[in-house]
Formats: structure tokens, sequence, C-alpha cells
DNA sequence: AAAAACTATCAAGTTACTATAAGGTCAATA
DNA sequence: TATTGACCTTATAGTAACTTGATAGTTTTT
């Protein structure tokens, strides 16, 4: 099959195929005597591999480093462990930041009123307090 | 005063504060003969109100909107009030899709557990199931 | 034959820096 | 005076994972 027809069985865009093409992920496909690119079910299983772990908020390197422990069917799987606890990690450490961002974002929404002249604006003004860092 | 102390008053390093610059955020510095930018005391308050928005994170662009609005004191502050609720809305919705993403990734190691083969790992190959999408 | 649809490559843009290179300036020391 | 070290300058490239755009060749449809 050509690349339009696996953009819709992966739902990837055509240029991001080649993206990954590019950078190692995908067996490279062959080519016709046009130039053509063509594919067979093992890279539809092999992108949605990737769209799987993209979705996951895996990075291309980590992806990467899974292609390759699957070509290594007999180490032990100890590693993926890891790799999966990791990203965990990072999620949950991005979470809590981020909630600390919420509470002093509406924290300083608390500062001003709508109506008021930008002048009086309390969110500025707290934004322009001196920090302590 | 010239960089380097700036750097020291508002925590932010040399290569980021030009570049600040570069992008218009802040008050072009004078030079003198040598080439050498000279800030003042309203170069420091600029850096900590950006270094501020930025710990907020604030994009870039989110910032130029907040300091073109401070030079019109006498508009209404409401669009101020707008972007910093655009943003809560935003760091919400971050929060809950990370949610999301974390219980499908303690999902998916409890699909494996430490002491398998590659080859059996659950987390591969719950990673190769199709995914309706 | 012409137009539409598909494919190809290559380069640049996105965000907010960070790092590197290569060089000019200044103050203090040997 | 020469040199060292700390400081300043600009310009360029790299980061992540695409996305957009330009330009051009090919195939299919009208």
């Amino acid at each position: 099959m050509h690349i339009g027809e696996i953009t819709k069985l992966s739902g990837l865009d055509a240029q991001t195929i080649r993206f990954y093409e590019y950078q190692g992920l995908l067996t490279m496909p062959a080519r016709q005597a046009n130039g053509y690119r063509t594919y067979t079910d093992i890279h539809v299983e092999q992108l949605s591999f990737i769209r799987r772990c993209r979705m996951l908020e895996l990075s291309l390197t980590d992806i990467r480093a899974l292609l390759k422990l699957k070509s290594a069917p007999h180490e032990s799987c100890e590693v993926i462990n890891t790799l999966i606890n990791g990203h965990i990690a990072e999620v949950q450490a991005r979470i809590t930041s981020l909630q600390t961002l919420e509470k002093q974002l509406t924290s300083l929404m608390s500062c001003c009123a709508d109506g008021r002249e930008i002048e009086d604006c309390g969110i500025l003004a707290s934004l322009h307090e001196k920090s302590e860092h």
C-alpha cells in the first residue's frame, strides 16, 4: 500500500510517517520504480505501536529504546518496567507542579476584579511585587 | 550596571536577558563606547516582572501582551483577567489530561511483573494491542 | 490534453531557551 | 609591559516532535 492508505489505517499524517522513518522508528519501506514507498501490514503494526506509545506521551527516544528491546526477546524485561515507572514519576511530578501553579494563578486572580482600569489592576500589581528567590 | 550584575539581581542568565531584549520584552539598554550594555533599576524591575510571569508559565507572547497593556493605564483591565483565566483553564485541562495519562500508565504497569523475559512482557504486549481510535 | 489527486524531497517554522565558537575589553598581577 | 583571567560581544546551532510550505514529479480522472 502507498502512504495515503497507511495514513488512514494508522491515523498518522504522511509527513509524520516519513519523519518516523527518518528517525529510524520504522522499518524502511520498499520503493517502487517511481520512488513511491510501499508499506505492508508490518508497517501498520509498527505505526500503531508508536502511536499508542505517543498517546502515553512516551518520547521518541523511549520508543526507540522499546523497539530495540523487542529485538532481544530473552533479556529481562526489567528495563521496560523501569522505563515506564520513570515515566509515571515524571507525569506525577508534573501534575504536582501544575497543581501548585494552579493555586498560584487562582490566588493571583483573586487580586483583581473586572471593571478596573489597568492602572489599578491587582493582577499586574501582584506580578510586580518582589519575589524572594 | 553591566549584564553580569543584573544576572545576579534578576536570577536570569545573561544569554536569556539578551534574548528577552531581542524579543522586545526589555527596554533597550544604553551601550557604552565599547559596546557593553548598561542597565538601570528599570531593567531590574522589568526582568523580575518577566521572571514572575515565567514562573507562572505564561508564554512570552502573553508577557508581551501584558507589557503592552501596561502602557495603556486607562484601558479596562478585563483583558488581563481574561488572559489569566485562559491560562488557568489551560493548566487545569493539562492536569486532567495528565491524570488520565497516569491512570493509563499505572494500569499498563500492572500488566507485567519484574523477572519476565521481554518476550513475555505484559507491558509490551499491551502496547501492541489494537486501539479503537 | 488538461486538471485533480497523489507522491517525493528539502527547508524552515514552532517555544524558550542553552550551548558553543570566536573574538574584543578590562583590571590586576608578574 | 606582558599576560592572565574575568568579563563582554555577536552569531550559529541544537533541543522535541512535529507542522507547514515550496517545488516538482507521477498517476488517475475528467
